[in-house]
DNA sequence: GTCTATATCCCGATAGAC
DNA sequence: GTCTATCGGGATATAGAC
């Protein structure tokens, strides 16, 4: 059972996992079809599910491969480096993902929205990391080379502003446009974190 | 067909509307099935069948009440008012009701996230209003009185730092713990819009 | 106005030929 | 590996008695 993995059997998953996320980050896991999904992938219902066993299957395997994703950037934390460089790179990093993966930002906002059904076994290594990277923050915080802020809620602002370009992505282009927002909201937290972070 | 409404009718009908809530903010609007709205309001599911035509209906005057409920702090924004003062009594106002309006906020939310296929009629409206505030907050910058921010993102960390707290709330929880976040995430939006502001 | 029973449709998953 | 055909479950909505 140590799966021989053809070139066609790569591709085929691959363009199915492609499809699931396009489908499951528009229309929510219940919202989505596996009709969809197969006419996306350029297969049929039975073909897609001779890849994967179920519906729920390409959903766990897509999630389960985005938290890692989600949280590199602030795994890239550096301790010693310096305090604000390291945040901004941090907030930019993360805009970065939004910009980049919208969809896997939309399957995971879906999921979290919904209570997190399928993903709540990642929250105990999420908050491990963030537990740490906290800690980080609050060192330098109390040591003054930052302002005195609570390191959570920073965190927090960073993840909610970051993914609201790509989450409210079409509420966002009815109120601007549909011109490129990125660079701007990039412009507009650095000056925010910078301004917030100032001793 | 001028609606009577009896006591009974009125008492029904909202009994239905908070239970739909409930359920559409929890599990979106395909996950959330007629029947769980009916136990949930205390009826069998042909009888709110007799109340609203469809399950579509009850989604639609949910959402078009909501709009309304959403924008008010925005609207209450003070040309004439302090611009630092008028900005932080916004902010409040809006986690105000990601507080005590959650159900509502992640409603929206799915809505949004999925395209807002339902709501996509309000946007011209809701257009109107921040491209009014967004002139407001601009003349601020442009005199001085507040800092030369861009107006539109702006909003935007307004309106993701506060739905943040309400939509993400297990995920809020599952990093912070069951204490309630609000008083501290007060205190923070506060500090980082000051400091935001501060010519 | 409220119920039981049911029509009708859609969807996930399977059977089985090729 | 891929297809057509179909099963079986569950959902929305309706019929019709009370």
């Amino acid at each position: 059972m140590t799966k021989p993995a053809t070139r066609i059997q790569q591709k085929n998953r691959t363009a199915i996992l492609q499809a699931a996320l396009d489908v499951f980050s528009q229309y929510g896991f219940r919202g989505a079809t596996v009709d969809q999904i197969a006419t996306a992938a350029g297969l049929s219902k039975p073909n897609l599910l001779y890849y994967f066993p179920s519906k729920a299957a390409i959903h766990v395997a897509l999630l389960s491969s985005l938290l890692d994703l989600w949280l590199d950037p602030l795994r890239d934390l550096d301790p010693d480096g310096d305090p604000i460089a390291e945040i901004l790179k941090y907030a930019a990093g993360k805009l970065d993902l939004s910009r980049d993966y919208p969809r896997e930002s939309r399957l995971f906002a879906n999921e979290v929205l919904q209570g997190a059904p399928r993903l709540s076994d990642g929250f105990p290594a999420l908050k491990t990391l963030v537990d740490e990277k906290a800690q980080v923050i609050r060192t330098w915080a109390e040591s003054g080379k930052i302002a005195d802020i609570d390191p959570y809620h920073l965190i927090f602002l960073i993840w909610a502003q970051t993914q609201h370009y790509a989450d409210f992505d079409v509420q966002v282009r009815a109120v601007l446009g549909h011109d490129d927002p990125y660079p701007k909201a990039a412009e507009f937290l650095d000056h925010v974190l910078r301004r917030t972070l100032t001793p």
